[in-house]
DNA sequence: CAGCTTTAGCTAATGCTCGTAGCTTTGCGG
DNA sequence: CCGCAAAGCTACGAGCATTAGCTAAAGCTG
């Protein structure tokens, strides 16, 4: 992970085999992640143990520090690789869907099935249930692409007609994140077992929605 | 607990001292629970050690095994405590205010105070940080007072004329429990350091309230 | 007041965790 | 084919929850 693409290509760019011990590495970094994710899914994201990881790959737990320098290190790429799964997730159910309202919804109950579909991960993101693990700068990357996924599907609502102007503002996009989050922090609590649109609360999220447009009215023709 | 020489037991030799020996045991008890708190405001839920109460209180790790069977015990007793404190907080707001929409919103402010003012019980008590504890049944009663009061409020509302007779449903609770948890976990991950009435998030929260008499109309004249 | 019982503390030890140090083997690349 | 870095190992240290067993004191009871 060091002496790569300084020097491109001398003969004929080699296919494939050009680092095959560099590949097999990143294939253990991919494998382990995956197994980090079965583990919280199991046992909660702070029950993640590298021992039980390790256990689990056959290996010595010690052999884990030669792909990543620390348990939190683990929890980073896991964070940054769940967020970007939610943003995918999120950007997958906005195509071909109306811009505005009807997109904003979209993503959002597409980011509900997510966090409920990947509990553990979702955790991670949004509730940082280990205190001693904060997400370096690098990992908050695509935190700042969300907001403005948020931030410009709600100026298509405006632009629409379908809300008042005062949606295109910070503030709305805080509204809809703590929607969403409400709505998943209760299921996570209470409802263990349940996808996007059982239980007690996530069918109440289009309720909630359904609020803006009285939140943000349209300016009347007068 | 250790260093208590004062006897102030000359003057009043049996006072209420049928079980002097189970009052200063309450105490300890007591005083584990406060030393807990304090450690899971420093570290996080899940971060309370019972190795790190025993330093503070003086005393060897195994000796708290004398007051508690286990780490969950511990949770399981400030979980109680948790709950009762944040009922009285909610209750302690409601009085001497106008029954039905302002007492509820009274309450859920208080209850957003108190939650702010001590997040690592809140946390506890509503986001589950700990996936190996589950609160025992006993812990749980003051869970189903929680859920009445609510219901109480809101059917005082639809009495009061305030909302729709619809308000007077699981749903409604359901509704405002996923209001408040939203706005607090929203801050609870976003801004360490903020009380209610502060941070972009507990501002919404009236805001949000304000949507229940749209969600909820009350049949007209008609 | 004497004695017995309960209790609160201790030390020692088990088995788990993360993480470090240092050695050995393996297998790729030149 | 040789050299060397990567990838594995064992051993170790520190910290945790928890159990077992001992000691001493506190307090109820005759």
């Amino acid at each position: 992970m060091r002496t790569e693409g300084t020097t491109p290509a001398r003969t004929a760019p080699p296919p494939a085999g050009l680092d095959r011990r560099a590949r097999r590495r990143q294939e253990t970094i991919e494998e382990i992640l995956v197994i980090a994710v079965e583990v919280m899914a199991e046992d909660g994201v702070t029950g993640l143990s590298l021992a039980e990881v390790a256990r689990r790959l056959g290996v010595q737990p010690p052999s884990i520090y030669k792909y990543f320098p620390s348990l939190m290190a683990v929890y980073d790429a896991l964070f940054r690789r769940g967020q970007v799964e939610h943003l995918d997730a999120m950007r997958a159910a906005m195509v071909g869907v109306e811009p505005g309202l009807p997109a904003l919804r979209a993503a959002l109950e597409a980011a509900g099935g997510w966090a409920l579909a990947n509990r553990a991960l979702a955790q991670l993101l949004f509730w940082r249930p280990v205190p001693s693990f904060v997400p370096s700068d690098d990992a908050f990357g695509p935190s700042v692409e969300l907001f403005e996924l948020h931030r410009t599907a709600l100026a298509d609502a405006v632009v629409a007609g379908q809300l008042g102007p005062a949606a295109d503002s910070d503030e709305a996009v805080w509204l809809i994140s703590v929607m969403i989050s409400g709505v998943l922090s209760q299921t996570f609590a209470n409802e263990p077992d349940v996808g996007w649109g059982q239980g007690c609360f996530t069918p109440l999220f289009p309720t909630l929605m359904s609020t803006l447009p009285v939140l943000y009215p349209v300016p009347g023709p007068g």
